[in-house]
DNA sequence: TTAGCCTTGACT
DNA sequence: AGTCAAGGCTAA
């Protein structure tokens, strides 16, 4: 079993059923994977085979890992400074977690109805929640659904489950380019034959051959079954579940609740920039700091303390930080950077952030206020950024924006309040909207029924996004139900996942993020649509689409950079007609415009998105069915109405870049209603990618779409089916169980402090605000709804820029350089500052000595912000997610000098990829990889021994649990340590 | 399996 | 009563 399948299979793609796959936690995130396989990944191939047990290791691994963790940790960085800032952090009480907290608070409103009123049966839906998660190279996604667990539990009918997989070859090809992954198909496909192909596959496959048939090829598929099976019980939603979803889901909302009002207004400067991102890591909260000075002032009040004491906190470590790396380089500007590298090992790393970081830029900043500028550039490039890579574009411009701005809409009903949300989180916007996405339905949608909506005319969804807290909120229901896959997933996991979601929540906001949008937002962008309702903040939808279409305009052209991937992607046009679409969009126009993944006639808004009726009914099979689809191809081919039912795994990666939320898929398979998924956390959307071939894929999202964004930086976990193999495939699978599934207590509780890692939403904001400054501004319009918008809108608009690979991008990703820069600055001064936080509230981490805590910190810092960096850019394949929005990709860090590191940490992601790590896997490595003690100068090295031996026993419970079928994965993970430890090194 | 059309049912 | 999104049904 392990893997995959290696059935043979002719088709292209086979599919399998899994049953389990677990998706662990993730949930939403999943990525989508990555579907593309970027093509340096490459690496991948080699393990990709990873499959192979080889034992599990654990103990051997570990052994490994844990040398060289050591090894490479030992680099302390030793700054004293840093030291005597961590040191800072550390005492004060933190209060760290306060932030946390809010998102409890969050929850609730949100919850409210639904759920569990709902008992009544209502309409709940429930929001399954699953993950997904693609993996690019690897290519398996494996989706998972959760239900949760919710109301009404009975019905469900449940099937059974029974995944199957299968897999699709694609051609080769995809791989290559990274980005985008188009690949037509046919033929090639190489990879049949070797591995090579991309990367992921690999192996078994080889038939292919075929495929190839055709264009592309189609392939046969093959089944097998086996592969993951699990069992997929459907389960009922349990109704236990629902409650711990609830809460949890809200979690995720209450992040970015806790933007929003004040982000709201932030954003709107902001821009959002960012937004969205979520992303954990984002650094946008740094800029906090920065925005100290900056501007930004009034909102930041709202960030609890966190931020103001991560501030300056942040600012001393990276002070030290820097001065120690900086030494090095000297700022040099951006640009160069390349680090020299030499500090030591620890330096290395430290270039690595710097120069992420910006080290240029940044250090000018350097103390502390680096983060201002930086954030500012941040600003700029944050904006969303994502995923893409963008850069931050800003808010931008580009219609895209406006359109997602549309979108996101959030739900419509309650709008309102989503809307902030979505301002707040800026980008949000759409992150709202998925998250928000119950909301949704108030969209219209379905043109095919016909109704029509008119109503509005555009809507703005995006602004709706509503904080997520409140988000939700609305709808009560609806969040629910997502609370309920949270819960859960909770249940299963944690909420800590969610937390992400948080981010993700903030997704919605994320969607702000244009980066990724590009895939995502631009979606989204695209789409606009409007829902009447929605409307932001602000808002007034209709208004602010076009305001921030306009906005966007502007932007675009600053962001364009970003965009150049998403160009690629534009290839897509045709969507983007669609997104394109003027400001207003109106929901018709949006009904007209072509399906975001096969280009066919819209029906409606359809799980989170404006989709045709066809691929409705494909995610709704894919995901009731549970039905694994492998890629054998690459995960390259494209879908379009012709090409559509070749290849079942592309098409369903493509649904989930795209935005379409598993969450609506309703375990009981109650009908009617209104669902309430909002969850969004999502990733998806920044996936997104293109698609594809598709490039474009863009699209029309929804509202959603910035959610996507934003989750997906928060990492994207994703969870990893099992299998695994390399092949490139996706599987979807669901994973039900997982809830069920046990999580160490350890590890649930590493989780549920993982939202210290994700900016709040109103760090988010300032930091928005402040980088929204630059470029964005203009999105800043106006409402915030704008700002959500916009930003959402710039990364779609532009969508095509940024990504790596394009070539072209430089000469505007120049430009941008040193703001990109400044930005990682920013970035990383949040991240640390979050960082801090995290390892107090750590609970392994706190019983160590103060001391032990700081030498921890100072070796390992480095590791841990470029390992969520990674982790963050899973979905992404061929860029590196610096923070919110931006997104870098190899060409553009060669620009600037960071190609080595970049090209690194490329690696190291596709490794992750490959791996299928999950959000539990991550934080579990991060605790690994911090309480490594090697580290210099321990006074209680055994004590720290000791505590990395729990993680680790932690992790190899958890990953033989959750992927029996790869009784390796825990030695993988740890393997992957070293190479962490090295790319950090590289510099 | 697909995908068009129909039925549901919360919400407006 | 209308809207709309989710599930169901079923001819291809
Ligand atoms: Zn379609
Ligand atoms: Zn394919």
């Amino acid at each position: 079993m392990n893997d995959t399948m290696d059935t043979t299979l002719t088709g292209s793609s086979v599919s399998v059923n899994n049953p389990l796959h677990h998706s662990p936690p993730a949930p939403h995130w999943g990525a989508p994977g990555g579907g593309v396989g970027s093509p340096r990944f490459n690496n991948s191939h080699h393990q990709q085979h990873s499959q192979t047990p080889t034992g599990s290791s654990a103990a051997f691994v570990s052994g490994k890992t844990k040398s060289s963790m050591t090894a490479v940790t030992s680099s302390a960085v030793g700054g004293d400074a840093l030291a005597n800032t961590v040191m800072e952090q550390l005492r004060p009480p933190d209060t760290g977690g306060s932030d946390s907290v809010g998102h409890s608070s969050v929850a609730s409103s949100s919850i409210p109805s639904c759920n569990k009123g709902d008992s009544s049966g209502c309409g709940s839906r429930r929001p399954p929640t699953s993950s997904v998660v693609t993996a690019s190279s690897g290519a398996v996604t494996v989706i998972s659904v959760q239900h949760g667990g919710t109301c009404k539990p009975a019905a469900d009918k449940v099937q059974p489950d029974d995944g199957k997989t299968i897999k699709y070859y694609q051609s080769c090809n995809g791989s290559v380019v990274s980005g985008q992954g188009v690949v037509q198909s046919t033929g090639k496909c190489d990879l049949s034959g070797g591995n090579t192909g991309v990367g992921g596959m690999t192996m078994p496959i080889e038939d292919e051959e075929d495929d190839v048939s055709g264009s592309d090829g189609e392939v046969s598929k093959i089944d097998f079954t086996g592969v993951n099976l699990r069992t997929k019980k459907k389960r009922v939603v349990g109704s236990e579940d629902s409650q711990d979803g609830f809460d949890e889901p809200e979690r995720p909302m209450s992040w970015e609740g806790e933007l929003s009002d004040a982000e709201m207004s932030i954003v709107t400067g902001a821009c959002l920039n960012s937004k969205q991102d979520h992303e954990e890591t984002s650094m946008e909260g740094v800029q906090i700091c920065g925005v100290n000075n900056s501007s930004s002032p009034s909102h930041r009040e709202d960030n609890k303390h966190p931020l103001k004491f991560g501030e300056s906190v942040v600012d001393k470590v990276l002070e030290h930080v820097r001065s120690k790396q900086l030494h090095h380089h000297p700022q040099a500007g951006p640009t160069n950077n390349i680090l020299p590298q030499n500090s030591t090992t620890a330096s290395d790393l430290p270039l690595l952030v710097d120069k992420l970081l910006g080290n240029g830029g940044c250090y000018n900043t350097t103390p502390s206020h680096s983060p201002v500028l930086q954030q500012r550039h941040m600003g700029h490039h944050l904006k969303h950024s994502h995923h893409s890579g963008n850069q931050a574009v800003p808010p931008t411009p580009s219609p895209d924006s406006a359109i997602h701005s549309a979108y996101s809409y959030s739900s419509p009903a309650q709008s309102p309040v989503t809307s902030r949300h979505g301002s707040s989180h800026g980008l949000p916007s759409s992150g709202f909207s998925s998250p928000y996405t119950p909301s949704l339905s108030r969209n219209n949608s379905d043109a095919s029924q016909y109704g029509g909506s008119q109503h509005s005319s555009c809507y703005s969804y995006s602004s709706v996004s509503v904080s997520p807290t409140q988000f939700s909120p609305t709808h009560s229901p609806i969040q629910s139900r997502h609370m309920h896959g949270h819960g859960a997933v909770g249940a299963g996991f944690p909420s800590p996942v969610m937390p992400r979601g948080p981010d993700f929540g903030s997704g919605p906001g994320n969607a702000g993020s244009p980066l990724h949008m590009m895939a995502g937002g631009a979606i989204y962008g695209s789409v606009s649509v409007p829902r009447p309702g929605i409307v932001n903040v602000g808002g007034n939808g209709d208004e602010c689409l076009q305001q921030e279409t306009a906005a966007a305009d502007a932007n675009d052209e600053r962001e364009g950079i970003l965009d150049e991937k998403m160009s690629s992607l534009a290839a897509d046009l045709v969507q983007h007609s669609a997104l394109a679409a003027p400001p207003g969009i109106s929901r018709q126009q949006l009904i007209n415009s072509p399906c975001p993944i096969c280009g066919d006639k819209i029906s409606g808004f359809h799980y989170g998105i404006f989709s045709c009726e066809s691929c409705k009914g494909f995610f709704k099979r894919t995901v009731q069915n549970r039905k694994n689809y492998v890629c054998l191809r690459g995960s390259s081919c494209p879908v379009t109405i012709a090409t559509r039912k070749k290849c079942p795994a592309c098409r369903f990666e493509k649904c989930l870049k795209m935005g379409m939320k598993l969450e609506a898929i309703r375990e009981d398979r109650t009908r009617g209603g209104r669902s309430t998924y909002q969850c969004s956390y999502t990733l998806p959307a920044s996936l997104v990618a293109a698609p594809g071939s598709d490039t474009s894929s863009h699209k029309l999202l929804a509202p959603s779409g910035d959610p996507q964004v934003k989750l997906e930086a928060p990492d994207v976990g994703v969870v990893a089916g099992s299998s695994g193999n390399g092949n490139g495939g996706t599987v979807p699978v669901n994973s039900r169980h997982l809830d069920k599934l046990a999580i160490p207590q350890l590890l649930q509780e590493i989780m549920d402090v993982e939202h210290l890692w994700h900016y709040n939403d109103q760090e988010m904001q300032k930091m928005t605000a402040h980088g929204g400054s630059n470029s964005s501004s203009s999105s800043s319009s106006s409402s915030s709804s704008s700002s959500s918008s916009s930003s959402s809108s710039s990364s779609s608009s532009s969508s095509t820029s940024s990504n790596g690979s394009n070539g072209n991008g430089n000469s505007e990703a120049s430009s941008n350089n040193s703001d990109f820069l400044s930005n990682l600055c920013n970035i990383a001064d949040h991240r640390l500052y979050r960082l801090v936080k995290w390892c107090k509230s750590l609970p392994l981490f706190k019983n160590i000595s103060i001391d032990d805590q700081i030498s921890l910190l100072i070796n390992a810092w480095c590791e841990l912000l470029l390992f969520s960096c990674c982790f963050r850019s899973m979905s992404t394949p061929g860029e590196i997610r610096v923070s919110l929005g931006k997104s870098i990709s190899l060409a553009q860090a060669r620009d600037l000098g960071l190609g080595a590191c970049i090209e690194r940490m490329l690696n190291f992601t596709e490794h992750l990829r490959r791996l299928r790590v999950d959000k539990y896997e991550y934080v579990a490595m991060k605790v690994i990889v911090l309480l490594t003690s090697d580290a210099s100068d321990l006074r209680e090295a055994e004590k720290v021994r000791a505590s990395q031996e729990k993680a680790l026993q932690a992790l190899q419970h958890y990953t033989l649990a959750h992927y029996p079928e790869i009784p390796s994965k825990f030695g993988e993970l740890l393997l992957r340590i070293p190479e962490l430890q090295r790319t950090c090194q590289v510099g």
